[in-house]
RNA sequence: GUGGUUGUAGCUCAGUUGGUUAGAGCGUCGGUUUGUGGUACCGAAAGUCGUGGGUUCGAGCCCCAUCUUCCACCCCA
């Protein structure tokens, strides 16, 4: 049998673990910095939980897990001879994998809703799955870094979080990332004063495509989605939205004027953009787009969305925003909640791309005993063991293999120093050690080599 | 879910209009060198050509199915 993975999944090597604990290890601390606290949820859930979350696009992603048992025997005859996979499905499975972390979050915030001091602020690192058609950034099993605040209505939040965006990027020197911030109650307005609530999504799809097909063919895409002329003349200024980031709120305001939600959302945004203007970001920038329209059915505020730094082909590789009726779902109602995303594996691949990783360190011992035979061996175990006492990783290579090999080894596995105890060594009770870049050996008695090798 | 793409040794890849026993480089292992690595030279092992059918006197090459890889759409991290 050939061994191999399922699609969509990966395995990790030395170096690539190495280099994902860094990422991770970068996104916890500054997590930590801003005051948020880890918690951990199963990887799978009860399918009632995840079901109906995500729309139905979400629900075929969801990878369902079979009952265990005779569970065939429970399942409706009828269902089962018409084929009827969904229904079936729902009889036959009342597991599934966690598909976000955001939707588990919410579950367990109203579950633990007593032991919870409000605002709560958690994030979340752990792996997600998702029945999707692997591509380009794109898994089956994916790592997604999440933190979220709940219980807190102030837009300070949102100012959080791109400073915290700002703040994880510029440590992991992924520069001139651009954050893209939207607000629901704007689309709400423009489909207000489109008069089609329906056909938003329609509308922002086309208008996404504007720098890429221009306005006329963008304008008769819309027609052809059944929005009206009159609509397409009202909101103009969208057609022209280029300038700075208060330009475009401006033009906002005047073409919301007659929307009340509308306007909310254009303040919610002036203040966020004015708030970030006053405090400063370090590598990001924080860019108003209309378009971002992602994850609509549960965002209710601002949307955020992170892209990589130009040039670098990759989808997002952030996003959140603001939910206020999250847990209401599991029956607590009012409690507001926003919170972002980081997704790990992107984040890695775009870090490769750009050849980040060169300061990421393998671990390795930093010392290899060479093996002689049993004499010699117990010689050095026992040298090794006080090297260790003292923090040094130390190893010993296990088998009496020629000289050419063990030193072969500490070669490919860049162990810096090998330690060469033979039976002239025993007898003046010391260690030659040698270096294994420079060439250089020298003999030391045991407290000058732990010494050298501090 | 739709469309395209890929699969030959551990890895990267050659392989002619279908024609004897499928090759190379790197890596691995052994030797030149049984107390000294990187270099050099010599040698060896390693492939049911993704899998299953079919066409043919004959298939790595052609046809069908299936799995896999990568990519685009959709959606998303």
């Amino acid at each position: 049998m050939k061994p191999s993975i399922p699609k969509g999944t990966r395995d990790f090597s030395p170096t690539e673990v190495a280099n994902r604990t860094y990422i991770m290890n970068t996104i916890k601390s500054a997590f930590e910095t801003f005051g948020f606290q880890p918690i951990e949820t199963p990887s799978f859930e009860n399918s009632s939980t995840l079901m109906g979350k995500y729309g139905e696009e979400g629900d075929r992603l969801i990878f369902k897990i079979l009952n265990s048992g005779d569970f065939l025997s429970k399942a409706d005859e009828n269902y089962l001879s018409d084929k009827d996979s969904l229904k079936v499905t729902s009889q036959i499975s009342e597991k599934a994998l966690r598909y976000d972390l955001t939707v588990p979050f919410a579950r367990y915030v109203v579950q633990h809703q007593n032991e919870i001091t409000f605002p709560f602020k958690r994030y979340q690192v752990q792996p997600v799955w998702r029945a999707d058609r692997p591509q380009k950034g794109r898994f089956r099993e994916f790592y997604q870094c999440d933190a979220d605040v709940v219980g807190s209505k102030s837009l300070w939040q949102e100012v959080e979080f791109i400073k915290l965006y700002d703040t994880v990027f510029s440590k992991l020197g992924l520069l001139q990332t651009t954050i893209k911030i939207n607000n629901r109650k704007i689309l709400s307005g423009i489909a207000e004063v489109i008069g089609a609530q329906e056909k938003l999504i329609d509308f922002t799809v086309a208008l996404d495509k504007l720098d890429k097909i221009g306005k006329e063919k963008v304008e008769a895409e819309m027609l052809a989605k059944g929005i009206s002329e009159k609509a397409i003349e009202k909101v103009q200024p969208l057609f022209n939205f280029t300038g700075s980031n208060l330009e475009k709120l401006a033009s906002l305001e005047q073409m919301l004027q007659t929307s009340k939600e509308g306007t909310k959302g254009v303040e919610e945004l002036r203040f966020v953009i004015n708030s970030i203007e006053e405090l400063g970001l370090q590598s990001a920038n924080l860019q108003v787009d209309v378009t971002l329209a992602r994850g609509l059915n549960y965002y209710t505020g601002a949307i955020f969305e992170v892209e990589a730094p130009k040039g670098v082909k990759m989808g997002s590789i952030g996003g959140g925003g603001r939910y206020d009726d999250l847990t209401g779902i599991f029956g607590l109602k009012d409690v507001s909640g926003v919170g972002v995303s980081f997704g790990l594996d992107r984040i890695y691949l775009v870090l490769e791309e750009l050849g980040l990783f060169k300061t990421v360190d393998l671990p390795k011992p930093k010392v290899l005993f060479v093996n002689f035979g049993e004499n010699e061996t117990l010689y050095a175990m026992k040298a090794i063991a006080k090297l260790r006492a003292e923090n040094i990783k130390s190893e010993l290579f296990p088998d009496n293999a020629k000289m050419k090999k063990q030193m072969n080894y500490a070669n490919k596995r860049e162990i810096p120093f090998v330690v060469i105890v033979g039976s002239r060594e025993i007898e003046n009770q010391e260690f030659t050690l040698k270096n294994m870049i420079s060439g250089e050996q020298n003999n030391y008695n045991l407290e000058e080599l732990i010494k050298e090798l501090k």
